[in-house]
DNA sequence: ATCCGAACCTGACGGC
DNA sequence: TGCCGTCAGGTTCGGA
């Protein structure tokens, strides 16, 4: 699925056209995702968007009573449909605007999710999210903190949401060798300098994502139907026997805990 | 508490 | 051409 940057991207992407408009109504042809659409989106009729959100993964439209809460979950994609086409086998959801156009979902593993709130301070999977990676939140004495007596790989670590939230394989990877730490060294071992290029390292690759549009692979597009561009500029993730940039190196890949870990044996340690 | 693997689901791709 | 195993951007859940 798109990992931060990819929801920022799909965010901006939306926003003109979706902003003060009216959702006359929702068409859902599959509501069976990660969870059911709740009844609540199945049966809207004009509701108004007052603004789109991200919190984590998630993208949050506001609307003058309620929340859409919107997972991508590994092959969920938005397009944004300027007159009505026949949806195709994994178009599950289409919003249709005010201004004529449609919001259409398609998410072929359906690991996705369309929920609704009345409250987002108490939503059950929103409240327990730890801090957004680009604020000032997170910082390496949170991450340090977090840190103590941790056996855990800190790869494992920095993409669990209660320490930070947004940081999928991809990035995590990218992430890890800027900070030259391997992937594989328990969390409790680091030191405070390593701490602080890791946050660092994590803030500087998320900026990056989102200013070139994120990580084009196979399943995600931009909303406004353009690939991101920053799979040319990846570091490690997807160069398995390509030479390090740093050192020259071959990256090597490893399967730890059901995913793919790319990464330089001489420059991280 | 902490950590790990299984599970959810479909499609693409490489090897034989 | 086709079948089979493997892999893919995520997250929750249950059990050890």
């Amino acid at each position: 699925m798109p990992e931060l940057p990819e929801i920022e991207t799909i965010l901006r992407g939306l926003y003109p056209y979706i902003i003060g408009q009216t959702i006359l109504n929702v068409e859902v042809r599959h509501r069976y995702l990660r969870w059911p659409v709740d009844d609540n989106i199945i049966s809207i009729s004009n509701k108004r968007v007052l603004s789109i959100t991200r919190r984590a993964k998630y993208l949050i439209l506001s609307l003058n009573y309620g929340y859409i809460i919107i997972h991508f979950g590994m092959s969920g994609r938005l397009v944004i449909l300027s007159q009505h086409q026949p949806p195709e086998k994994h178009d599950h959801i289409d919003l249709i605007l005010s201004n004529g156009y449609i919001v259409r979902y398609t998410d072929p593993r359906r690991f996705g999710a369309w929920l609704w709130s009345y409250d987002l301070a108490t939503n059950y999977l929103l409240s327990h999210l730890g801090p957004e990676p680009l604020s000032d939140e997170f910082n390496y004495r949170w991450l340090l903190s977090n840190l103590v007596n941790k056996r855990a790989a800190i790869k494992t670590l920095i993409m669990n949401n209660k320490i930070v939230v947004g940081v999928g394989n991809i990035y995590a990877n990218e992430s890890l060798f800027l900070a030259k730490i391997s992937p594989f060294r328990s969390a409790s071992t680091l030191s405070k300098q390593e701490a602080k290029y890791l946050v660092d390292s994590i803030k500087l690759v998320l900026d990056r994502a989102i200013e070139h549009g994120g990580t084009t692979l196979r399943d995600f597009l931009q909303s406004n139907g353009q690939p991101g561009c920053f799979f040319h500029k990846l570091l490690v993730y997807g160069r398995t026997g390509a030479p390090c940039f740093i050192c020259g190196m071959l990256i090597q890949k490893a399967k730890y805990r059901q995913r793919s870990s790319y990464y330089c044996s001489n420059c991280q340690n």
